[in-house]
DNA sequence: CTAATATTGATAACTATTATCAATATAACA
DNA sequence: TGTTATATTGATAATAGTTATCAATATTAG
């Protein structure tokens, strides 16, 4: 479902950019694309190591740069933790409801919250252009 | 307007933590509450510095948090740039608009967002504690 | 005034990210 | 299929921001 659409976007990406396809960038996007949600680059990079012993932590990240920059993949940095990775082809904007206390992530949508978050940017005369809304508190199970 | 009660805020909070009031305490904050918004440790290092000269920088991030425990600050953090601090305490609780090409931060608030947030986090059996809203795009000067 | 201990300022340590660079791999093309 | 220009890699250094360490000093209760 998407899987190879995801890799011709990536493909073609680093075609367009004159740049080489190669093995691990194939290795990289493949654990990518296997991977959950809301990874960090040692977590894609544990992973890579499996069917890629060799494969250095910096060409993990600089590949996670690029798979950001063609929007295969969205950024995503929660107070003062190293910055996370989710899936971005073929998956719906969210935003992100944080349990202070085990950390897990609720990704949420109201598209009502959406309309009006467009309304307030378009009357302080600004263009929106991505954003970002984050609830903390404390989920089910903790409580 | 509020800078006494402020003060009364951060003395109390000191002192029921059996921690001492001192001179560099004292200076920090007033140069805190004279400041403007959005400041980095280093805005109010070089700030305090001014009255100041033998203050350290160690001393200003510890009493920026000491603040921020009690109320009076709080901690914004943008993208993958550095710990910004702001008034909470006489301040209302806002969201903000952020010009990626400028850096400008506008503040909003639109209580009508507020109110769906809470459902939004209700209907996930969350409890709400507090919430980061960004929105990134393009200011009117900026185009 | 004394004593217990919190604070300070300099700086080291730490964390996460990004840059550097020589060796190697890729891909265009002769 | 070679040749060649150059993009990529992996190890590691550098950087940036934050936090910890520690001896000297300041504060405060008694
Ligand atoms: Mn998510
Ligand atoms: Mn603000
Ligand atoms: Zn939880
Ligand atoms: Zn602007």
């Amino acid at each position: 479902m998407g899987k190879t659409e995801a890799r011709d976007i990536f493909f073609n990406y680093i075609k367009e950019k004159g740049l080489r396809y190669t093995k691990q960038r194939e290795a990289i996007l493949g654990a990518f694309l296997a991977s959950g949600k809301h990874i960090t680059i040692d977590d894609l990079y544990t992973a890579v190591k499996k069917t890629n012993q060799d494969i250095g932590y910096a060409t993990v990240h600089r590949n996670l740069k690029l798979m950001t920059e063609c929007g295969l993949a969205d950024e995503i940095k929660i107070g003062s933790h190293k910055a996370r990775f989710e899936q971005k082809y073929g998956h719906e904007h969210h935003d992100h409801l944080i349990c202070m206390k085990c950390g897990r992530f609720i990704e949420v949508h109201d598209e009502k919250i959406e309309k009006l978050q467009g309304k307030l940017a378009e009357a302080n005369d600004f263009v929106p252009m991505r954003h970002k809304l984050e609830i903390y508190g404390m989920c089910k199970k903790c409580r």
